[in-house]
DNA sequence: TAGATTGTTAATCGATTAACAATC
DNA sequence: TAGATTGTTAATCGATTAACAATC
């Protein structure tokens, strides 16, 4: 509150990927590591390595480099995982049903609650443990659980009344997978999913040499010479 | 070739939005936009947008503004819509069978072809028309097909030689959902999507207050006063 | 001690924003 | 014509890289 420095959004963005890396290289028995060899196999400068970890203190020691186990747990503090994670699923399609599957996060802390959908043959179902409830109890629901985070997997055109749901309970994030950019109410964090936008990016990257050719040529004179 | 000047990332992660928006708006009725005006409902600068589109060409008038439809269209071209893609999927698991379910992508060009599995439940059955063939035919098929992207949604565990069969065909991009990094041959691009990275970054953004906090107080002095 | 590597400051690079002439 | 808005150049801001003193 005092010191509202807020970290950059590209040094957040890379807080996962030190995670994994050196998850994989603890359970390597790998006991120590440096800025130098992470940025080996993770192609990133030591020198960025080591300006995002200052951001949040200093855990290496001069001459030694860093603890593996040590740099890889504050990182999990860092990224929240030292707490439990309570998670509604609003829409059981395939991709919500795929999130209610994957271990992975129930081993992260990152546990299913419950389930909401509005389909009939789904509602009074279970998914791996997680009972599907009537879209309609779910305000009741939000009123009388603490829930952190909503993953919202519903089609684009079932939203209806959602939104404002959940910005009537006391959820604190909102995983959308709908490829739509959802303003929510101050205070929930949003992190979306565009699948659709995802493979535009890869479509582009596939043809960008011709394309930037392409619209070089075209409108940029000095570009035929 | 000759001007081999690439495209900043930043940009080209906000293209896909740039083409959503001017689609909603196309939908709307709204022929005619200007940069002032989508930089209100996208949370963009309308210099940004000026600089972002000016990287591949002229596509307003002065005084008037954009044409809704035109560069709409424009968009969609430089992200390669106005091309077919051919994908095929490995790995049929809910993920995996929530792309081939998608209808969305079929209608912007991308079309699932053929898709894989080592499960003897699956192989030889249909998901929305698209057959399920044995992985081990996948090296034979994708010297006798042509393919343009595979989309990779076997579990970390499985990959096999699946990394080298791709890097032995033709296919030109790979849209990953393996939680990990890989490697393909010179020439293959490849675009990510890290569920796990990406919860991971939710949950830091609902506590990243109190973690700043956390981290300043602890171990920078001045933060204390 | 000599070598290694951090934490951090300074320099560079790149991306965003501002400004404005051109012109519809 | 007057007003609007582009395309583009210049200014600013922020992120990455380089350098190095501190020190294990």
């Amino acid at each position: 509150m005092p010191n509202e420095q807020k970290i950059s959004r590209a040094v957040v963005s890379r807080l996962p990927k030190y995670y994994r890396y050196l998850g994989e290289a603890h359970d390597q028995g790998i006991k120590r590591t440096s800025s130098k060899k992470l940025s080996e196999i993770m192609n990133i400068t030591a020198s960025q390595i080591r300006q995002d970890l200052n951001n949040f203190g200093s855990f290496g020691l001069q001459g030694y480099g860093y603890d593996t186990e040590l740099l890889y747990n504050e990182i999990g503090k860092i990224l929240g995982l030292d707490k439990k994670h309570k998670l509604i699923l609003i829409g059981c399609g395939k991709i919500g049903q795929a999130l209610l599957k994957y271990e992975y996060f129930t081993s992260r802390g990152f546990t299913f609650e419950a389930a909401f959908d509005k389909s009939e043959d789904l509602i009074g179902t279970t998914v791996n443990g997680v009972k599907i409830h009537d879209v309609s109890e779910l305000a009741d629901y939000l009123s009388t659980h603490h829930i952190n985070i909503v993953a919202l997997t519903i089609p684009k055109g079932h939203i209806g009344n959602t939104v404002d749901i959940i910005n009537k309970s006391s959820v604190q994030g909102v995983w959308n997978f709908i490829n739509m950019d959802i303003e929510f109410r101050e205070g929930i964090k949003v992190e979306n999913v565009h699948l659709m936008d995802s493979l535009m990016t890869l479509s582009y990257k596939i043809d960008e040499d011709e394309i930037i050719n392409r619209y070089n040529v075209t409108t940029k004179g000095e570009a035929i010479k």
